[in-house]
DNA sequence: AATGAATGAGCATTCATTCAT
DNA sequence: TATGAATGAATGCTCATTCAT
């Protein structure tokens, strides 16, 4: 009988099906040790993940894990750098080449949080970690975040670049303001959709557009916002 | 001499001056525990953070720490409270109980730039923390950030409310939406400020109500945004 | 009862009398943790040393090995310092200031004799453990070594430079070659006392000297020995 | 490809070429393997030695190894036995059976620092390991000292025997002191020898013959040296 | 004959927490 | 009130050894 069932799982530790499989080829049970620690560090955070568990819920021994990954450390970033691809890949596809920069924009976010919503671990894993638990790290997850806004960045800029006739506000760095704004609501909108299991991408998609899209339309036309005095 | 001095420091730890404080009134030592706590668990993160380096820094021994707070989570969870109670009472009152909606939230926003910029501490230890560290610091942060969406919904729906007269797709729970988008995007331009030091908070609120504000003003206005075909 | 009691002594582990001994000043409790060390990397090598053996024979928990002593190399470190500081001092206090240096070197050796019947972890740890394990462990038992030789050398080469009229082999170098046979040989007799429990120290030395002495003296008297050809 | 080139070489990891090596007799591959053995041994100590390092260093799998000498104990004591058997052999071809004692030992003392200079694992392996690793290491580590102190044991008495007419202190088990003496020397001269690289065996012979030689010839001729009194 | 894949068991080190004073 | 001294319980990582092919 496997490891698994004899150790005390602590809290609701996830576990997996109790299927003997050995003999795998190496690049196949990495991605499955890539698996399990995503969903590890998900769930837990990256100090209180466990490697024990890890290895458990990859349905090997803690050796594999160190013989495949190196460390803990070299676990966490092939997490980043495998779920960062993913996501990465996922928005570019689905913004496309296409002519309207709204209609990217829109077919990218609906791809990122339709992305969120199938990968949650993924997303987890890559922007709610604090970055403080090693150099190695911090390099890693600074690099992800700027990869993944950078692709909104993207999108916006060339956006505002078409759009930007007098824009008065909207100029330089604007577009990585926007990406900061735009990546940050996202985020946390993947909480709002943990509370609206219903509702599609495409519908959060939808409201954000609304919320943001259409305001920066009318500023980059002039019509500007200022405080009251 | 104290113990903070024959302990070599693990990279860059936090110290201070190492003035000799005794008898002080309980509420007093109290809060400087918090403090402490606070600035450890900001640049650590819950786990990361160790209760040795939180009791020299607070200039205490560690027992001391235990009499006050309990224990790591209990340390944890008053910094929680405080802190809350604190972005809170910043927003609230800069938000005032003015009469144009639009003025409440550009001054609750920018008092909010203006407390993340000044507690940057307070923000980290609020909103960058894993929650999944045990039942009761789930609770508490899920609790301290509903508490915060809170101030901005308040604000939202109440401009909402007023303006709202035929409005399409900004409907029942759009306050809660948009305060999460809000929240988020706050939350990530704190980064953003970090990488620009100059900006003062007035500007960086002015920049996103620019991005959003006008936007749901025309939304409610009827002028709604949809996909392309 | 004791964590002695319950663990499992691997072969006939090294246990001391359960006295519960607690509260001890610093001090007093480095230098008994020293000597719990020394006595287990002395019986088992440096590797095959367990910390958890050392701390059960010093009658205290590992993190107080740690605490007082920082790491398994640290431990080592700590036995070789203090060690050859007995040592030398031993040599040095017997050796003393006199004229002659026959009588130096003969009361220099029946004091290590002495001090090695007497302490023979001490012995072991200094001179049969690999250098290998690590820079700082080479190091230090580098110097060690080396400044036990410096007590012989001194004594040979005062002797030597005061006989030393005619002397063809015995040169510039010498004293440095006759100190690493010396102590080699002394080292070796080590194991030689062991099989010959009743031999007094002032016996060994006296079989040393007059297979080495007798020998020097002639040779300095231009007695010099060939290889018949 | 081999996994010699997929690990990460821990420090100066002892490499070999990677000759494509396979189908070699029973006889000829077990050689090789104890050559690394002997190599890695030598290098890291009995306990750091790593049994993956070993088969790398040997060109084939950690199964061969095991399936060839056992164990890991298995291969150190196969290193210990032949090579103890090549030192004796290498010694008792240099003193032959010639008539002259003196010349006898000369000779044998040669072949020996010679050996040492050409084989410095051999010897390492042999006088250099804590023999506490285990109940058979220690009992092969002293069979094998205790052949190679008998080898000079021979000459010696065999010298002693002839010479010693009225010999007052060199008695009974005189011969096996004086063994004990100088193979602790001649194993400390090692260490000289490779702060002195350009010494030949024959000097340091000459120099520690005329260390102890001479002196031993005179006590032997009743030529005692006293403590002074 | 030969090996890639796999693991049980051990070990150094750390940390939240508590006594004894 | 305040603390120096102490520890139980992890946790990351390694290594000798063995299958399945």
């Amino acid at each position: 009988m496997s490891k698994i069932r004899r150790r005390v799982d602590r809290l609701a530790r996830v576990t997996d099906i109790d299927r003997p499989r050995r003999r795998l080829p190496r690049s196949v049970r990495e991605q499955e040790i890539i698996d399990a620690a995503l969903r590890v560090f998900a769930k837990r955070g990256y100090r209180a993940a466990v490697v024990d568990e890890i290895a458990d819920l990859a349905g090997i021994s803690k050796p594999m894990v160190y013989l495949y990954l190196g460390s803990k450390e070299g676990l966490f970033i092939a997490c980043i750098r495998r779920e960062t691809q993913r996501l990465v890949t996922a928005f570019r596809e689905a913004a496309g080449a296409g002519d309207d920069p709204a209609r990217r924009l829109w077919a990218g976010l609906t791809a990122f949080f339709g992305f969120v919503a199938a990968h949650r671990d993924s997303w987890v894993v890559l922007h709610r970690q604090a970055p403080e638990q090693s150099e190695a790290i911090a390099a890693e997850l600074a690099a992800a975040r700027r990869s993944v806004r950078a692709e909104v960045t993207g999108l916006i800029g060339d956006g505002i670049a078409r759009g930007a006739g007098g824009a008065v506000h909207l100029g330089r760095d604007d577009a990585d303001f926007v990406a900061h704004a735009l990546v940050g609501a996202a985020d946390s909108l993947t909480d709002w959709m943990e509370l609206h299991p219903g509702e599609p991408p495409e519908g959060v998609t939808l409201r954000l557009m609304n919320m943001t899209w259409v305001g920066m339309r009318n500023v980059l036309a002039g019509e500007v916002w200022a405080p009251p005095r």
